[in-house]
DNA sequence: TTGCAAATGCAACTATGTTGCACTAATTTT
DNA sequence: AAAATTAGTGCAACATAGTTGCATTTGCAA
């Protein structure tokens, strides 16, 4: 469907913001909303926060257990957002359950610094 | 100031709808947030993201630095959220300037545990 | 064709957070 | 002490992200 299409075109995260935006004229807001957390449910998609508190989709290549995440970068300036290509491994807390972890690192992408 | 003794008063994130909420026959909304931000300019307390996308604030217990943050948990059914106290080296990424991080734990405290 | 379930659209709503502007201290200046 | 500047507060209106209820459409199966 459409919306997977954007995610196979770009490796880069899309916030929601700009997909309902994109898909305005082909899909209601509720819509988008809906399909993305289908996506999510059935693994095909991630989903977490950005900087400004506004949720980001990517795509899921596999990885992603109980014990490991991986980073998400957004930049300062241009604020796009990446998932970085190595594993984080959660700490574990004494009388604590750590279900999941969410990591932003942010800065200025390769870009945006020359 | 009133606000600064909610956090002397608790060790956990306080949210800011939370503060809002606590008060609101205090004071205006639009002060609390002002407040807030000043207190954070200030160095006296920091603020980030929970699960949900909203703004909690926390005391400044010296630390954080430019390479190292220290984790944030929060429960997943009481929505309590505490500072972690130990920290975690930020990485480093090639081409990339990194300013901060923050790092999310979600999963059950030890009282929703038992 | 009929009937049912899933998917969509639409409008209204909720909630977080922001902004402009007027008003009120609190300080400083003369 | 009076006037003038500055900082802090309140209020209302706004902006935007995300959600919900309900009606309508679509697709598929009996």
């Amino acid at each position: 469907m459409a919306i997977l299409n954007k995610f196979e075109q770009s490796n880069s995260a899309i916030s929601v913001v700009d997909l309902v935006e994109s898909l305005r004229q082909e899909m209601n807001k509720t819509t988008v909303y809906r399909i993305l957390e289908r996506l999510k449910n059935e693994g095909e998609l991630h989903s977490f926060t950005g900087k400004d508190g506004r949720r980001w989709y990517a795509k899921n290549n596999g990885c992603d257990s109980n014990q490991q995440t991986h980073p998400h970068f957004q930049c300062k300036e241009c604020g796009k957002v990446e998932c970085l290509a190595f594993e984080v491994t959660i700490p574990h807390i004494p009388n604590y359950k750590i279900d999941s972890a969410k990591f932003l690192l942010i800065g200025q992408c390769e870009e945006c610094l020359s």
